[in-house]
DNA sequence: AGGCGCTTGTGAACCCGTGCACAAATCGCG
DNA sequence: CGCGATTTGTGCACGGGTTCACAAGCGCCT
């Protein structure tokens, strides 16, 4: 499940707070999710808790990260180190979390050579013999979305049958690669369909009726203090 | 619903290409979703087509930015000018797509007065003042965990009723405020256990039986060249 | 040792999103 | 003017995710 990443972090929290043991219900309002969907989630990777105490801390953040992959630090490629392509490569986040950034390519010559992080920018045309050496299974694409494309094909080419999009555009890859998309206009423009339904509410103090039958879904947060 | 951002950039897209029309067989195509979910995502907002011609493209975008509550240029307000909020204060796509970065703030009094692409850092304290001058209704936070909290609660202080949170860490907020998160870390996570999954399917080669019976699902892409 | 309270695991109902398939409608052309 | 090609709008069934609610199991305290 999508929100895996999301208990382990949780998770790594108590652990960093000294707690053993977590009840569903703990772990879910650090989580922010439903109780019983928590429970569920962790009975299908065949976790077991212990009725009456909880679950062990430490042996879950074990059986989440071997569900995800996360046994061994997965190497991942960066393309583009532009504006978004820097935060990214100094970002320290991804490396606590399992991620070891291997490789920064570009294909500006200006920028190859330039050392970020303790990496030096490769240019684009090393991919291929890069992510063979680096056994590099992990793209992502932080160029315009003009040259989106170009990259996610090189990087299919390169053997890499994972993908992390900040481009608006919709790639096209082969089968049994996957893609991901993170658009932060789009979660802004979502942002303002939720701020022009609301004034739309108040405007009709009543309540009478909604403007529309919409509901925007996705990685929404539930309200609540 | 959360796919109309994606349909709204397709026919940007499609309106710079010189296309007047659009038949929803090529819109969903663009947008990369199903053609008969794309008509009835576009029935639900009242917007008409032709039949037997298809989508003035003029006339939906209109429509969509209309339901998007983008016909007003909307100002956000961007906290934390880190490494990250460094390249979202420098991203030109967010003038593109209907949005204002009216002010950037930070805690940092080395950072106030820095100039970022025309706009001057100012200190969190004048967070208030300001979004009420600008009447920024949307905000940005890209501090780190620790402080999110305190940044949201301020933001909710100031008349903020919607906030893209950048850092890995649950807000809580009162009813009426909507927060969306992105954590790219997650997404990383999410397609590290694709490759698991993937990893672990060839080493059965029959596909006798899956390692379990988990499937993610989300910003998921549907392959396909 | 036994009971009690707490927590997990899960059965089942429910709800919603998805996709198929088709009728209705519109345009162009003869 | 009428017909066929094309495309929209939608009824309906299916599947999966979500939630409630409760039985089963475990530990602790007496
Ligand atoms: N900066 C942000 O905060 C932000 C936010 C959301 C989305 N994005 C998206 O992320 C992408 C990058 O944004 P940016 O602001 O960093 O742009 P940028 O122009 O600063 O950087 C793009 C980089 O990609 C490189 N590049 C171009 N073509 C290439 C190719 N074919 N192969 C390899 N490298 C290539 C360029 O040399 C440049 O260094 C864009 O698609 C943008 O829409 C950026
Ligand atoms: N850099 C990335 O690529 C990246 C990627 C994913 C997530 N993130 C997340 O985004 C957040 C920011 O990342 P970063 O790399 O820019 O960190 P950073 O340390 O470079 O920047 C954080 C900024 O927030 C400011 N700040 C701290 N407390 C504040 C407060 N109370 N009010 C206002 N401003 C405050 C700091 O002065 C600093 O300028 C983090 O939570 C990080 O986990 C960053």
């Amino acid at each position: 499940m999508a929100r895996l990443p999301e208990y382990l972090r949780a998770l790594h929290n108590l652990a960093e707070a000294g707690d053993d043991t977590v009840s569903s219900e703990g772990l879910a309002a650090a989580a922010g999710v439903n109780s019983a969907k928590l429970r569920k989630d962790l009975s299908h990777l065949g976790s077991y808790g212990t009725r009456g105490v909880g679950y062990d801390v430490a042996l879950l953040i074990d059986q989440i990260e071997f569900t995800l992959g996360l046994t061994q630090r997965r190497a991942v490629a960066l393309v583009g180190v532009g504006n978004l392509g820097h935060a990214l490569a100094g970002y320290a986040g991804f490396a606590s979390r399992g991620f070891r950034i291997a490789a920064l390519f570009d294909a500006d010559q200006a920028r190859v050579g330039e050392p970020i992080n303790g990496l030096n920018v490769r240019h684009i045309s090393d991919l291929a013999v890069v992510a063979a050496a680096e056994s590099i299974a992990i793209g992502v694409i932080a160029t315009p979305a003009a040259a989106a494309q170009d990259v996610a094909d090189a990087l299919v080419a390169a053997g890499v049958t994972s993908i992390l999009n900040f481009a608006p555009c919709v790639l096209s890859v082969p089968e049994g690669v996957d893609v991901r998309k993170v658009d932060l206009a789009v979660e802004l423009q979502i942002l303002s369909f939720h701020e022009h339904r609301k004034s739309s509410l108040t405007a009709l103090p009543g309540g009478l009726s909604s403007p529309n039958g919409l509901a925007a879904t996705g990685t929404e947060e539930a309200v609540g203090s």
